[in-house]
DNA sequence: AGCACGCCGACT
DNA sequence: GTCGGCGTGCTC
């Protein structure tokens, strides 16, 4: 009779909770009918869930449900007999949904390629793809052809395309056995059909016909009881041999600074670690990768490395590719859904154990982790800026801590947040000043623009350093991190820019195609150098690439100019042929974006110029300056890199601004510090934390009044929270959508993640709520 | 998020 | 008389 009472019932029948890939709850309560053990928390599962069916993963097993019995379903079946989410990776994205306010379901789904969250076996087999070795490429074809004219035709394939795959062989009527022959002639040879793919895409070369299809059956997706194939299942550390590693080349020899570093890390005890490795520009971070990674192969231990962008480090992958060929793995959004499936399983099976990719990386299987690198630390790419609005780079942090491994994160110019817990001796601060070579550090200096006037966004003085640089058979790039002809189209007469409609902004005049264009919302218009309202002949004010680089050529008709930016690399291939133009010193002057300042390196180059730094200095952000400082010290260090000492410009109509002091007269070290006292006395982060509420609606009313009654509720539980708004996005309207937001700051976090959490969950209930697109953006990368 | 149900306008 | 608009509610 007491609530006490031993329930009557010998055997409960047992319960699964489940997340189920939807924006709603931290899981779903299932029976687990089909009798033996239920599947482990971390497999798939197939549940009915509404009408249809879902793939969930299972969760826990919970003792008892406040379900009524009557609304609990049985699991339809088990997908997989081991998890496919290990319980380490599991506990981060359990950690995750939590501090990003993100349901577990949508969290857990972001963890797997495509294929896994639709049903697709761990099982079957993963495709390999080859390619020539040197002393493949160097047979006399006739020759061979003479003796066995299969193995030629082999030969001939890979020699018109840089990789071919298992299928591609087959349908090219190649059998396994040529395949088997030539391998173990040593003229043809396995290898990662992701790099070869990215590598060959940079190159400009096609990849041909390689997609969506392939040797494996479609559809065994959530069929049969899972096999127990050994090859899906995480070995043990050693099992398997440790295929051998390409190394055709030596290793370089190390800097001294290089070589300090890696002492640094090789004294410290195992387990976790943060490392910041503060390198500048060639000071030579990816031989440290190199060898760390290396190391951690010899041991059979697994490496992630995060990079921002894979389609800008082209370098970067051929490198990895060339010393660590087979065991190197590529996880990126560019993949095909097969490709990405086999990647991941490859890592799963420790096949990979150099796993590299993008932002969701950080979610790779890593049964036998080592070691986690996030390279460009500082990028803002690691932040996903919808959805579930995670940090790859603090979530490396969190999953390396969980693992017990150390991790290392790289960057010639750290975020604030990390500069300050290596300076507070949370992580361990390793630095490395020095270039290699004798080039040292450029010289920097300013234009004041208030003395200097500029044509199409170029000063005399900056002409006069151009054509010197030039006659002395160097390059030169300059940056503007503003791509078409003119941000403003002005009519003189009616003092009126010509304006989006759709967003609170200016359309750019795109002369070329004699267009207007968004860059916000990316509508487009015809361009119409009469005004509308009054007849007069309209200006272009300002400078954009396209102007910089029209008016160099007119300026030197004799030179070669190029201009590099996502108007010219839409192109396929655009990016990569002017890039090894650059390279090969076929270019004489470089006018570019932002996608200047990322990966590639242009050894020839002498001067960078930085057409203009003063967008960066009035921005509203309390990241702005920050930001700008990264790009200088980034474009800078393109220059110069060899022999040659570099020049590095800065047109400014604030020269006695003290960032830009800072970063003239010393380097980025003093400017970080800097910079964080400043962020000290305004309360930011990272002296503080902050989580902002979004929301967007084409009403504008329908979004204050949500923002207003979310601020309501947040102020009446607010304790330690400061409370700031609603207020307007920087931009109100974009695309249609009117947009303001609401701030949350607190010295410490745990008040601020109870609030959240608290409003949150009272929000979801509110009519208010469905009338808008809102979302909790905790640790923004900007407002 | 999907997907249903449900109650009011312009069409064959 | 129907097709279909999106407001509201639900998913173990």
């Amino acid at each position: 009779m007491s609530k006490f009472a031993v329930p009557s019932q010998p055997a409960v029948r047992p319960l699964v909770r489940v997340a189920v890939p939807v924006p709603l709850s931290d899981g779903f309560d299932y029976l687990w009918t089909a009798g033996g053990a239920p599947p482990p928390a971390g497999a798939r599962v197939r549940v009915p869930f509404g009408k249809g069916e879902r793939v969930g993963i299972v969760l826990e097993h919970p003792a008892a449900t406040m379900l009524p019995a009557d609304k609990l379903k049985p699991v339809l079946k088990r997908i997989d007999a081991r998890p496919v989410i290990g319980d380490e990776l599991l506990a981060t994205l359990r950690w995750a949904s939590h501090y990003y306010h993100h349901p577990i379901g949508e969290v857990l789904s972001h963890a797997l390629p495509t294929l896994l969250r639709k049903g697709r076996s761990l099982d079957g087999p993963i495709e390999r793809a080859w390619q020539l070795t040197p002393e493949g490429g160097a047979q006399p074809l006739d020759r061979v052809a003479g003796r066995a004219p299969q193995q030629a035709r082999c030969l001939s394939l890979l020699s018109q395309q840089p990789l071919a795959t298992e299928t591609e062989l087959r349908r090219a009527g190649l059998s396994p056995d040529v395949v088997r022959r030539l391998t173990a002639k040593g003229w043809i040879e396995p290898c990662t059909p992701d790099a070869g793919k990215a590598g060959s895409e940079a190159a400009g070369a096609s990849a041909g016909s390689r997609t969506g299809s392939s040797g494996e059956p479609p559809s065994d997706s959530g069929g049969s009881a899972p096999t127990e194939s050994a090859g899906s299942q995480p070995p043990s550390p050693d099992a398997g041999s440790h295929p051998p590693t390409r190394t055709t080349e030596p290793l370089p020899d190390l800097t001294a600074d290089q070589t300090r570093a890696l002492d640094a890390i090789a004294a410290t005890d195992p387990g976790f670690k943060v490392f910041l490795l503060h390198g500048v520009t060639a000071s030579g971070k990816t031989e440290i990768f190199l060898r760390l990674i290396r190391e951690q192969l010899d041991a059979g231990r697994q490496t992630l490395l995060l990079v921002p962008e894979i389609s800008l480090t082209p370098q970067l992958v051929e490198r990895l590719s060339r010393r660590f060929g087979e065991e190197l793995a590529i996880l990126h959004s560019g993949l095909t859904d097969r490709d990405r499936h086999d990647a991941w399983r490859r890592a799963y099976r420790q096949q990979a154990r150099l796993i590299v990719g993008t932002r969701s990386a950080v979610f790779a299987p890593l049964p036998t982790a080592g070691l986690i690198i996030v390279d460009e630390e500082h990028d803002p790419a690691y932040k996903q800026e919808r959805g579930f609005r995670y940090s790859a780079r603090d979530l490396a942090v969190v999953r390396a801590r969980r693992l017990g491994v150390p991790v290392l994160l790289a960057s010639a110019t750290p975020s604030l947040e990390s500069y300050r817990n290596a300076l507070e001796r949370r992580y361990r601060l390793l630095t490395m000043p020095k270039r290699i070579g004798a080039a040292g550090v450029p010289s920097v200096r300013t234009i004041d623009l208030n003395m200097h006037a500029s044509r199409h966004g170029l000063s005399t003085p900056l002409v006069t350093r151009i054509d010197r640089h030039l006659e002395r058979g160097d390059q030169v790039l300059l940056f503007l991190n503003r791509r078409g002809f003119a941000p403003v189209l002005f009519c003189a007469e009616c003092t009126v820019t010509e304006e989006c409609g759709r967003c609170d902004a200016r359309m750019t005049v795109h002369a070329g195609s004699g267009r207007l264009r968004c860059h916000h919302c990316g509508r487009e218009a015809m361009l119409h150098w009469t005004c509308p309202t009054c007849g007069n002949e309209r200006v272009a004010v300002g400078a954009g690439t396209q102007r910089v680089s029209d008016a160099l050529k007119a300026l030197y008709p004799d030179r070669r100019i190029a201009r590099l930016d996502r108007d010219v690399s839409r192109t396929r291939g655009a990016l990569a042929t002017v890039l090894g133009e650059v390279e090969r010193g076929e270019t004489d002057i470089i006018v570019g974006t932002q996608m200047l300042t990322k990966g590639h390196d242009f050894p020839r180059v002498t001067l960078v110029g930085i057409v203009n730094a003063d967008q960066g200095l009035l921005g509203t952000d309390f990241r702005s300056e920050e930001r700008l400082a990264q790009t200088i010290v980034q474009v800078a260090g393109r220059a110069g890199r060899r022999d040659r000492p570099g020049e590095v410009v800065i047109q400014t109509h604030y020269p006695r601004h003290a960032l830009l002091a800072a970063l003239v007269d010393q380097d980025y070290a003093a400017f970080a510090k800097l910079a964080l006292a400043e962020r000290r006395l305004a309360d930011w982060p990272p002296y503080s934390h902050v989580a902002v509420w979004r929301a967007e609606a084409h009403d504008r009313d329908t979004v204050y009044r949500y923002l207003r009654r979310i601020g309501a509720t947040a102020r009446e539980h607010a304790e330690d929270v400061r409370v700031l708004g609603p207020a307007a996005a920087p931009m109100e309207r974009l695309a249609g959508r009117y947009r303001a937001q609401l701030i949350l700051q607190s010295g410490k976090r745990p008040p601020l993640h109870r609030l959240v959490g608290i409003v949150a969950g009272a929000s979801r209930a509110w009519p208010e709520a469905r009338r808008v697109r809102w979302a909790i953006d905790i640790d923004p990368n900007g407002l």
